[in-house]
RNA sequence: CGGGGUGUAGCGCAGUUGGUUAGCGCGCCACGUUCGGGACGUGGAAGUCGGUGGUUCGAGUCCACUCACCCCGACCA
């Protein structure tokens, strides 16, 4: 055994770090908060990029892409956005390098001095709303549904890999409508969208709803989240929707002529979804052995390991597996068979368990005779055979009873760890143990500030869906049918 | 930015009051036996001990300065 995780029981975050770097996901660069996302991570971010990709287009956006740099003078014309990023804003401000006067290495021309400086995009409203001023005159120039993929900068004083990195990789989307109603309608399409790809793709069930105003994106009028609950029992923010108003058609002086020939200010949304969302799968489905990937993101859905002792065992296993792997192919499978002699079958399985490969195939000289083959499935760690002839029409089946099954049990778990309380004092007794605590809230600005303060924990989101009757608001004794989820967050 | 800690082989670590050739485990390479849950044996390669300066006959070890990283807080997708 030579490559042990932490068991999460002893130390859930050493025991996420132990993962990522022995599953090979990502690993610290020599850049203080900035990770190097490893061909195995990456491939799953590709995957979650390709499905996204897909969904962005068959609601009706495209694709496009802005500059990394934004002139500083941009991120200052919305107030309350360059408030909330100003703290965390990598500058630059200069664009030369020389020799440096002793010879040893380089320093910083200071002749190469920006007239203005120029900002690592830590979001990209503000570069995008002032080309967009450019491209919007008529209400025949709208909607505007544009995404970008992209990386952006946040100078974090605190990181880890995928949940919070200085540098992260994600999706924008950046929205201009004619009407306030389009707007909103988007802004909530979005937050859908994201639901529907956590819970069918990532199968992580998550709860949809609102923020409330101190947690709100800076800038937004309304901020719609998605949340989902870590094995931990805190909460992750998954996805984001923002309604942005009017904010940044003001602050970029972005108006169009109406039908009615009325100059009017164009109505905002942007979202956006990162790799902190691997981070999510990781803490959402995986064990002490290791990754559990849901197989609608898995790089590889099965893995074939051959088992021989001779040569001529060898040729056989070979021959019988290179049938099951181009079978399995010709049905849209994404399949390995790991021949390598290098290894042995033992190594194989512990590998491919840490890497969460959803199905692996065994095949030995009993198989052969026998006409099956032996499955493993990663999330329960059964083990049995199936017959060498139904084996394609098996697989598919086993394929999709593992994604529902991981988010059966995920959803499982939310539930045995959400509570309704009815006061504070329920909250502070029993939020150490983590989970989410749903409570009637009618708070204040100062009672939500207050609510942290004594807690830790925070408002994750405003429920969508309001209660039929009143209840008593565990801040105010105010009387509200407007529910929030609380809890402590990544 | 406050509090704590760590820098020694690719990784994880040991190295006593300063003393010869700096060790151990994993990994790596070669050969042989193995191969249905991370095999074993034998041999081998791999280190400017984070950096600079100092004390000393002699520094991984002591002193000063410095750099980097990690953990805990304040900030956050």
């Amino acid at each position: 055994m030579a490559k042990v995780l932490t068991p999460k029981e002893e130390d859930y975050s050493q025991w996420y770090n132990d993962l990522v770097l022995k599953a090979d996901l990502a690993e610290n660069s020599s850049v203080r908060g900035c990770m190097v996302i490893k061909p195995y991570g990456y491939a799953i971010w590709e995957k979650i990029q390709q499905t996204l990709d897909k969904m962005f287009k068959e609601t009706g956006h495209v694709n496009a892409y802005f500059p990394l740099f934004i002139p500083k003078s941009f991120l200052s014309k919305e107030a309350s956005h360059v408030e909330g990023f100003a703290k965390e804003c990598a500058v630059i401000t200069h664009y030369r390098l020389k020799n440096s006067p002793d010879s040893k290495g380089v320093i910083v021309d200071p002749e190469a001095k920006l007239e203005e400086e120029l900002i690592v995009r830590p979001t990209s409203e503000t570069i995008i709303w002032n080309t967009y001023k450019n491209w919007i005159q008529s209400y025949r120039d709208l909607p505007l549904l544009i995404n970008q993929w992209a990386n952006v900068v946040r100078w974090e004083m605190r990181t880890r890999l995928f949940l919070r990195t200085a540098e992260f990789l994600w999706q924008e989307g950046h929205t201009a409508h004619a009407t306030k109603e389009e707007a909103m309608e988007e802004a909530l399409r979005m937050i859908d969208v994201y639901q529907k790809f956590a819970e069918d793709t990532l199968a992580i069930p998550v709860i949809k709803g609102s923020k409330t105003e101190n947690e709100r994106f800076a800038g937004a009028l309304e901020t719609y989240t998605i949340e989902a609950m870590m094995q931990d029992g805190k909460a992750l923010q998954s996805g984001t929707s923002h309604f942005l108003g009017q904010n940044f058609a003001k602050a970029f002086d972005v108006k169009f002529l109406n039908s009615k020939g009325e100059l009017e200010y164009v109505w905002a949304t942007s979202w956006g979804v990162s790799t902190r969302l691997i981070g999510a799968v990781i803490m959402t489905h995986s064990d002490n052995n290791g990754l559990v990937l849901p197989p609608n993101i898995a790089p590889l859905q099965v893995i074939i390991v051959p088992i021989y002792k001779t040569d001529e065992e060898r040729r056989q296993v070979l021959d019988y597996g290179n049938k099951i792997e181009s079978e399995l192919k010709q049905h849209q499978i994404t399949v390995k068979f790991d021949d390598r002699d290098t290894h042995k079958p033992g190594w194989k399985f512990a590998e491919y368990e840490l890497k969460g490969v959803p199905i692996r195939i065994a095949i030995g000289p009993k198989d052969i005779e026998k006409k099956q083959v032996e499955i493993a499935r990663r999330d329960t760690l059964e083990k049995f055979n199936l017959s060498r002839e139904q084996l394609v029409a098996q697989i598919k089946v086993l394929l999709s009873d593992i994604q529902q099954n991981i988010f059966q049990k995920a959803l499982r778990f939310r539930q045995q760890n959400t509570y309704e309380i009815s006061n504070i004092d329920e909250l502070k007794e029993n939020i150490d143990k983590g989970g989410f605590y749903i409570a009637y809230w009618e708070g204040s600005k100062e009672d939500e500030k207050q609510l942290n303060e004594q807690t830790k924990a925070t408002i994750r989101c405003i429920l969508t869906e309001q209660s039929d009757v009143n209840g008593t608001c565990i801040a105010t004794g105010k009387q509200t049918k407007k529910r929030v989820i609380i809890a402590k967050a990544y």
